[in-house]
DNA sequence: TAATTGTTCAACCGTTTAGTTAAAACATAT
DNA sequence: ATATGTTTTAACTAAACGGTTGAACAATTA
């Protein structure tokens, strides 16, 4: 299946991962990319295929990417506590990264998903799971309540990913009325990984 | 500044509403708006204006009312965890039926909301204000612990905006593998607000 | 070295897109 | 009846877009 890529394509859906980041795949222009990755259109064409595949291959590593490092971290912990924090802290820290998670993941979800391969759906499935497993193990031993894994997970998923798009709003917002600047409102990624560390934790514990 | 709207202009915007949140601001064809809403391409850009003046009625009708309903339930409640609660239920309630809020929040936080127009911004600046409000009042009679106002709000807008946009991608999931299947992961909006509801107060009462 | 194969390039092609135009039909009120 | 505002029809433009072509270039092999 995965036939591997040449330094030129990897270069070139390195590129495309930014551009699809920032415009989506509507707002994406193929010419824009090559451009930005200093190739021909038609190499881009010649080594990945057409528009979409491009996408599914952006897809693929940058969800990709992002999950095995947040699922290595989770089983790298030991009890379901440093498990969870583990999984915020990595999901947080490599979601922002040099790599452009967020958005494309924000985009998919506004569109329902329509244009995810199925192995972006496998991916997706194994980080609920990673979190789901964690969760029961600690409800088991007692630490945790009972809670609905599902709902912690969106939780964890969207206050970071929303935490981390809405900056530039917050900045905008703060250049038009400087009065309402709060520094509690532009935390560095690892403090606000511990601030909603400590929010998921305090509810969810026993 | 704002001038009524003809019935026509406000149906236009409605459906370009639908459109929008199906597809995005560049997937989003001017031919097919004017189509669904059954005028002529010519009518919609005599009653709007171009493209992008229509998109920009658009985030001001849907951000606008979800908001507006949202901040008036709060203003209703009394003690700050019914207003919590008003908050969490009203958002999940109205951001679903028959609007089309989520789609399109989570597409302006994607591209970093540079197309945002200046009223939007106040708007969401409005939304948090009331959370920040609520959580202060909390704080101060002392049923609330001491927690960063703003990263609640991305938790609550996180966890709604995301369970709600998510379930497409859950069906076709349990669709691919009717194994996994489970009923805690398709609750209806009440129940899901319920649940997230829950694990805010957990996280944030003293 | 000559032939073969893999890769890149500039120019090009057909389609789609946002937006316009002008004339005519329709509506409403004066 | 006339004037004003609104909608339709249908054709049009200019630019942008995804994708293709054929030739040139580079690397490999014989």
């Amino acid at each position: 299946m995965g036939r591997e890529k040449s330094a030129t394509a990897e270069k070139i859906i390195k590129i495309a991962s930014e551009i699809f980041a920032e415009q989506g795949y509507n707002g994406a222009k193929v010419d824009a990319i090559a451009k930005r990755a200093k190739v021909n259109k038609a190499t881009l064409y010649y080594q990945i295929g057409d528009k979409a595949t491009l996408y599914s291959a952006v897809l693929d590593r940058v969800l990709g990417q992002t999950i095995n490092d947040v699922c290595h971290a989770v089983k790298g912990a030991g009890d379901p506590e440093s498990k969870i924090k583990a999984f915020i802290h990595t999901l947080s820290v490599s979601s922002q990264a040099a790599n452009f998670t967020a958005p494309i993941f924000l985009r998919e979800l506004a569109s329902g998903g329509k244009t995810l391969p199925d192995s972006a759906l496998q991916h997706m499935g194994k980080l609920l799971g990673a979190l789901t497993e964690t969760i029961q193990q600690g409800i088991d031993e007692g630490i945790f309540r009972k809670v609905n894994p599902l709902f912690v997970h969106m939780m964890i998923l969207g206050s970071i990913l929303l935490y981390q798009t809405n900056e530039p709003i917050r900045r905008r917002n703060v250049a038009k009325n400087p009065e309402i600047y709060n520094p509690d409102h532009f935390l560095k990624n690892e403090e606000s990984a511990e601030q909603i560390l400590d929010l998921i934790l305090s509810a969810i514990r026993a």
